[in-house]
DNA sequence: CGAGCCCTTGACCGAAGTCAATGGCTGTGG
DNA sequence: CCACAGCCATTGACTTCGGTCAAGGGCTCG
């Protein structure tokens, strides 16, 4: 299932795998000396097993630690008073999570896995100190946050300007980028998280989303069974991505 | 005008009114000790005076300063191929801009002033190095950032689940709030920015804008004239804008 | 004082939400 | 092993919010 955390081979002294993982997210394709490697190994404390529906951090907690997905898939959750819920986000493998925390040092969203999943802790104070001494590392960090930036943005463009069909062509073919930039497939996959959750993500009731996967397969351009998702024509899914196709007037 | 860029009445010494603006926004409420200050009052290099529609930063440009704004309004707005823009955000004075950019080093939107507007400028590179050498600089700059992300998240909410109406008392009630707080008044206030650019933020068209805004005004929520608008029951609005009224099923 | 914006208002229409019925799966207990 | 409950997903019929199209009014600026 996940050949996807294995580099580092040349490598030695690791004290555990989890440090390479954390070191390939936040250090690439920044360079890193073996001696600061070690420094940023120290920190990287310990990792967690958790099961579907286990919630990694929950909306309110204290921000501690930063964490990097390192297998499974997980959804960010926020919660309004009455108890509906809103799906901010999904996390697959190599992707940080904890950042909704570093505005208010609370976390504002509960983090729920969607499958088995795996992932590394980061004490934030410990990286904060590592970062300051190591620029590289710095830099990197603010990167990642601001891709992070970039990703919600891009979404604010969606939900602003795209109807249902576009919305749903951008989540697939983003689906099937990620996955296959995991060294997995991008044409044949299951998809981790239920229609609820796909609709509470894009802006949509489970029966659109539900109506719109029937008619993409309907024109062949993908197969669905349940779960599992084929991309049958990934050429015409990525122009429905990407087209500029505005609802509303442009 | 603007009497909002005025405190630090008791720092001397600082090379320009500018660095005041940004420690403001970068230190408080964070401690600076005046060696601190002054390292980085060296860095914030100058001001830019801007005008109405004047591009402050451009899609593409590379990034080299990250902005304080000081006075007036801004919008970042970004363009698909085709021309069509987006609103992403609008920004008041003693908000950052430029965070944009930090994903990919390239601005990815376009940072336009609505209003005649004034900016501190913050060489990225510079400010890196300082808040390496100045712990809770680098870490009111983390916190910063993440507020950002905060914002944009819960505007990925509203724009999954609001309707017209809860979306135009959420934006009229966080402009009032935003004013409050600069210190002035949320209860009667001049909009900077057109009905296509709140439509565009807010995904609506003009005309559901125009229409919303009538509906506010027959329901003596607020007076609106033209860019004018008078808070008449903010009590309310701020009901509005807070209620979990949802669209779609919760 | 006329052109060009920006905004407002009305009439109409369609995409997507709501409500409701039905059809698998999965797991549990008799 | 079957039956039944509880999800989750699909599909259809109907409704509605908000988008589209069109006309007109008011400001500003040249």
């Amino acid at each position: 299932m996940s050949d996807v955390v294995e580099p580092f081979k040349g490598l030695k002294g690791s004290r555990n795998d989890c440090a390479k993982c954390s070191i390939q997210v936040l250090c690439l394709p920044a360079t890193i000396n073996p001696d600061d490697f070690e420094r940023l190994n120290t920190i990287v404390q310990k990792r967690r097993p958790l099961k579907r529906g286990d919630v990694l951090f929950a909306s309110g907690q204290k921000l501690e630690h930063l964490y990097v997905a390192r297998e499974g898939a997980f959804k960010s959750v926020v919660y309004n008073t009455e108890g509906d819920s809103q799906v901010t986000g999904f996390h697959l493998p190599g992707e940080i999570l904890g950042l909704d925390a570093l505005g208010t040092s609370k976390h504002t969203c509960d983090s729920v896995a969607l499958t088995t999943a795996d992932v590394c802790e980061i004490p934030l104070g410990d990286l904060e100190k590592v970062a300051a001494q190591v620029p590289s590392l710095q830099h990197q960090l603010l990167k990642i946050i601001g891709q992070t930036i970039n990703r919600d943005q891009k979404h604010i463009e969606i939900l602003s300007k795209k109807n249902a069909h576009e919305r749903m062509s951008i989540f697939l073919h983003q689906l099937s980028e990620r996955y296959r930039q995991l060294g997995r497939s991008g044409e044949r996959f299951m998809i981790p998280m239920s229609r609820e959750d796909i609709g509470s993500h894009l802006g949509l009731v489970i029966e659109t989303v539900s109506r719109t996967l029937s008619k993409m397969q309907e024109d062949g351009l993908i197969e669905v069974n349940g779960r599992e998702v084929i991309i049958r024509d990934l050429g015409r899914l990525h122009v429905l991505a990407h087209e500029t196709a505005p609802r509303k007037s442009a």
